[in-house]
DNA sequence: CTTGACCTTCCTACCGTTGGAAGGTTTATG
DNA sequence: CATAAACCTTCCAACGGTAGGAAGGTCAAG
């Protein structure tokens, strides 16, 4: 198949399959005498795996470390979880990081009339008038 | 003052002051004859403003708008707030986003024993073994 | 033979930030 | 006065991940 029906069944635009080619993330794809490229059903199941990848936040780097273990078939499975808890460590921070946003905001925002008067302890916040 | 002082006293770094002028976001600094940027008090206390907002995840077009209501003596505090609260609802998202891929690959790596053996749900997941 | 869907490469942009190169200016010191 | 070193200038490129478009080649059906 051509890379407008792998991504159609994979998911991934033709665009990022190019673009991951491009990068080394997956292997050149065989081509045709036209220079268009070729696909088969395993491409097509590796490029659904780094589009689901993907979706759980994976960096492209670590998409590659998976998909190393991936075709591993000798890898032990420590190593894949090492990556996951990770991952989940970065979004625990990340997580954390945007809550003190959030509730940070929501205390300013709590203390703002939010009517027709310019007093406004957000821009005074922002202002730094209580820092010094 | 010249970039370097303003930058030690504002925390933003000389290459981002030039950036933001350079966007329009801050207005031009004075030049001595020799080019060189030249900054006062006021300066600096506007940088101030814009690296607190960047901390708290605003993004350059709302600093812009936050700038403008700062200097804005007639502003009504209501769209301040109203910034504010659309600011908050995108934390909010992005913090529920997280949150589930957190939780799916928790569920995951509880499901991987994580030994020297190739087996693993999280690559199972990934491959999307469990779909069809 | 033409239409149109599909493909190719290459260049651009987004966001916010950082790095570096190549060169000019200012200040302090020998 | 010369020189070093700290500072400044502009310009160009990169990061990650994605998207848009231009200019052109290919392939099937009508």
């Amino acid at each position: 198949m051509q890379i407008g029906e792998a991504s159609a069944a994979s998911g991934v635009t033709a665009k990022m399959i190019r673009y991951y080619e491009d990068i080394g993330l997956i292997p050149s794809a065989v081509r045709k005498d036209s220079g268009y490229r070729l696909y088969d059903e395993s491409d097509v199941h590796r490029l659904r795996f780094v589009l689901r990848a993907r979706e759980l936040g994976f960096s492209t780097e670590r998409i590659r470390d998976l998909l190393r273990l991936w075709n591993d078939q000798r890898r032990p499975s420590r190593e894949v979880k090492r990556l996951a808890s990770e991952r989940i460590a970065e979004l625990e921070a990340q997580i954390a990081r945007m809550q003190a946003l959030r509730d940070t905001l929501k205390h300013l925002a709590a203390a703002c009339d939010g009517d027709s008067r310019p007093h406004c302890p957000i821009l005074r916040d922002l202002a730094g008038d209580g820092e010094g």
